[in-house]
DNA sequence: GCGCTCCGTGCT
DNA sequence: GCACGGAGCGCT
């Protein structure tokens, strides 16, 4: 005897319901149903008839049987936009892993609670005189109630009805009989606040430029030739990637069709959104992250409704429910704020594919300097690929020179500043003009490197920088590879080796001291703690509040300061020795971006790029702004290596409070994953700590495995997934699956 | 989410 | 004592 009893969803987006009812599943649809379906419930105390979802088919019962009612009819599936939505929800768990509650609640986001308490307001409904009249007549009669609240709507005009009852203590029984006899009118005032307010300027004819016209024409050309494929637009910053943009999303919405606009967090500002509130008025609405849950809920429901055309916001717009989706249009696309951090640990531009192939919509990825995961797809015919070189007005880049920082303590300066970078400092604020100082210094692990030839230590298995532990242990978080820390430099004796010690409040110190006349500001995680902090040091910078603005990565993405015509980059090579395989690709946008940042006024700008490793190709490409060179050099080394996109990377992430338990559990993967595998066909490497080991109490680990066949990978996952849940021996442990990541 | 019960309040 | 609304709760 099996398949007797049914989990189902009742409704995920409401908070109470976010949990599975089990049911009994009737004879004739014992054979049928299978996970995934949707079927009719009688739920609640009259048994309403509703809309549920399988999530598991068991022969064992969680609840009394004599309780348990029976599941109705399967449903017809029918094409709305939540089927679409769950099949998405689906596809997420089969791809990322977890459960499918989770997956189902980050694409249909639970309401909190949120009571949308509509505000009434109560207004006279009579001449003031008969107000008066009426009035005396409750004095006399002694209708305290009735009286406090006529006086109270005499006194303001207007009163809301909650008000009424907190302040005045008057019930809503009171005003209700008032209003029946025609002595108030209560109206309800329902405001939809638009988080930007801004009205439509009426603009002129766009003038589109030569590379934006042809672009969006090749691009409309294919669509209507059916090519579906995803376009990827490379353009170099400010070579006016929106215009394309919103070029395309105007076809789509005059074919009453909607768009999804996603952008990285960091660039969501108000003069992004404002572009688009200017040409597309009040058919946009923006999502970003200071809205609550009720608020963006909100703004899903008025999606829904059709009230907008265009949603813009971070990742989890991606899940706007639009009848008719008909463009995805992903701005940034190599930003890291692409990836979910938890579970379904969901890659924005896989799942926003997989949307686009549900709702037969249109994906367009742009940025300057592509993920190589997304240029590899381009190249392979994936992708279409389009590429724009001409920067606006045929700006000139900014000119760039390379300071190696072995040279200069070979010359005696052991500052941060080289001697180049400090004249150059000086020129530019006797003329008046903008400074940034950026320090790239992204998931700062300690490394160690040699001051004298810049020989950094490296696993010999991964080629990643070792991390510098306590007691003098090296260790590689791919595959737990561990050495003793050197005296001297491995390669050319030096003693002078160690970690990279300078954050931006030394180098905050050090300009202050070397330039006392300047007037400096500081842009890091400690300055920025503050809510509103971010923008105002940004706006302060931009009104030449200052001359120097010193900050690690979040200064140099997506803000322009014209007034800007040094940018100097502290220690480019610092990214490079994060230990994670992207590191190379990582430092060559950062470091694209922050050249990017010099010369975007009329003055033409200039770059000074400080570096231990100058002959590293991604800080030469970066130099010449050159994303092909760049690539090029990249691809053939995660072909040899065999990291994504020439293989794929599946990592299983464990914590557990238990370290031993954890070691251990690790370890059954490891050896089921090598039973799993009798074809031969994985590399499993690890389990390792993770770069974190241990947060919160927990202790992490992770195990890595390679494999260029995707099918497979997927197979192996599944069946992985099975031995985890069946084995009591995980109970403790918690495992996270990740792909490419 | 809906529908139920419980309870406090205003008013005759 | 009655009527009504708000809060809290359970739903398989």
């Amino acid at each position: 005897m099996d398949k007797l009893f049914a989990d189902i969803i009742v409704d995920i987006t409401s908070e109470k319901l976010d949990r599975t009812f089990q049911y009994r599943i009737p004879e004739h649809l014992r054979e049928v149903l299978r996970p995934g379906m949707q079927v009719n419930i009688p739920f609640g105390n009259g048994s309403r008839r509703l809309r549920g979802y399988v999530l598991q088919i068991t022969d064992c019962p969680s609840y009394e049987i004599e309780k348990m009612k029976e599941i109705l009819s399967v449903a017809e599936e029918g094409n709305t936009i939540e089927a679409r939505l769950i099949s998405l929800a689906a596809w997420m768990r089969e791809e990322y892993g977890g459960t499918m509650i989770q997956a189902l609640k980050t694409v249909l986001p639970v309401k909190q609670k949120m009571k949308q308490k509509e505000e009434r307001w109560i207004t006279l409904n009579i001449s003031e005189e008969e107000a008066q009249e009426k009035r005396e007549e409750y004095k006399r009669k002694h209708y305290v109630a009735k009286l406090r609240i006529l006086e109270a709507v005499l006194e303001e005009k207007e009163l809301s009805t909650s008000l009424a009852a907190n302040k005045l203590h008057v019930t809503s029984g009171v005003w209700k009989s008032m209003e029946e006899q025609g002595i108030f009118r209560i109206q309800s005032r329902k405001v939809y606040r638009n988080p930007v307010s801004a009205s439509r300027q009426e603009q002129g004819q766009v003038v589109l430029t030569a590379d934006q016209r042809r672009i969006s024409q090749d691009i409309l050309k294919g669509w209507n030739q059916n090519d579906s494929r995803p376009c990827l637009i490379r353009g170099v910053t400010g070579s006016g990637k929106t215009q394309v943009y919103m070029e395309l999303m105007e076809q789509v919405i005059q074919q009453g069709k909607q768009a999804i606009l996603l952008i990285p967090e960091i660039a969501l500002t108000y003069q992004t959104v404002l572009r688009f509130y200017h040409r597309f008025g009040d058919k946009v609405s923006v999502l970003h992250s200071r809205l609550s849950m009720g608020e963006r809920s909100d703004q899903f429901e008025r999606a829904k409704r059709g009230e907008i055309q265009i949603m813009i916001g971070p990742r989890s717009a991606l899940f706007t429910p639009f009848p008719r989706l008909g463009l995805i249009v992903m701005d940034e696309e190599h930003e890291t704020s692409y990836q979910s951090e938890t579970t379904p640990c969901y890659h924005a531009r896989e799942t926003a594919i997989a949307r686009a192939n549900l709702e037969n919509a249109y994906l367009i990825m742009g940025s300057a300097t592509p993920s190589v995961d997304a240029y590899y797809q381009a190249k392979q015919g994936a992708y279409r690929l389009f590429e724009m070189d001409q920067r606006y007005e045929n700006r000139q880049m900014a000119a760039v020179t390379t300071i190696d920082l072995r040279e200069e303590l070979r010359e005696g300066n052991r500052s941060i500043l080289s001697k180049t970078l400090q004249e150059k400092i000086e020129d530019r604020l006797n003329k008046k003009e903008q400074i940034m100082l950026f320090l790239n210094r992204r998931g700062y692990a300690g490394f160690l490197s040699c001051r004298s030839c810049g020989e950094v230590m490296k696993c010999p298995h991964c080629d990643v920088s070792l991390s510098l532990h306590r007691h003098g242990r090296m260790v590689c978080h791919y595959c737990g590879y561990e050495t003793k820390q050197p005296q001297g430099c491995p390669k050319c004796g030096s003693p002078y080796i160690g970690g990279f010690r300078a954050g931006t409040q030394q180098i905050e110190d050090l300009v202050k001291k070397r330039f006392p006349q300047a007037r400096v500001l500081r842009m890091d995680l400690d300055t920025t703690k503050r809510k509103e902090s971010h923008s105002e040091i940004l706006s302060a910078f931009a009104n030449q509040e200052a001359d120097i603005l010193i900050g690690t990565q979040m200064i140099v993405k997506g803000h322009d300061f014209p007034g800007v015509t040094l940018v100097g980059i502290l220690a480019a090579d610092l990214s490079l020795n994060v230990s994670d395989y992207r590191a190379g690709e990582r430092t060559f946008q950062l470091l694209t971006q922050a050249v990017g940042r010099a010369g975007r006024g009329e003055k033409p700008g200039e770059a000074v790029i400080q570096t231990y490793q100058p002959e590293h190709y991604s800080i030469q490409a970066a130099i010449r702004q050159d994303y092909p060179g760049f690539y090029e050099e990249e691809i053939g080394y995660r072909q040899l290596l065999a990291y994504p996109p020439a293989a794929h990377l599946f990592a299983v992430r464990g914590s557990s409070m238990d370290e031993k338990l954890l070691a251990m559990g690790m370890d059954y993967i490891r050896k089921f994953l090598k039973k799993a595998d009798a074809g031969q066909k994985l590399l499993i490497i690890g389990p390792a700590d993770e770069p974190v080991a241990k947060v919160a109490d927990m202790y992490r680990k992770v195990l890595y495995v390679k494999q260029k066949d995707h099918e497979y990978l997927l197979r192996i996952k599944n069946q992985l997934e099975r031995y985890i849940e069946i084995n009591s021996g995980f109970k403790n442990i918690r495992i996270q699956f990740d792909f490419n990541h």
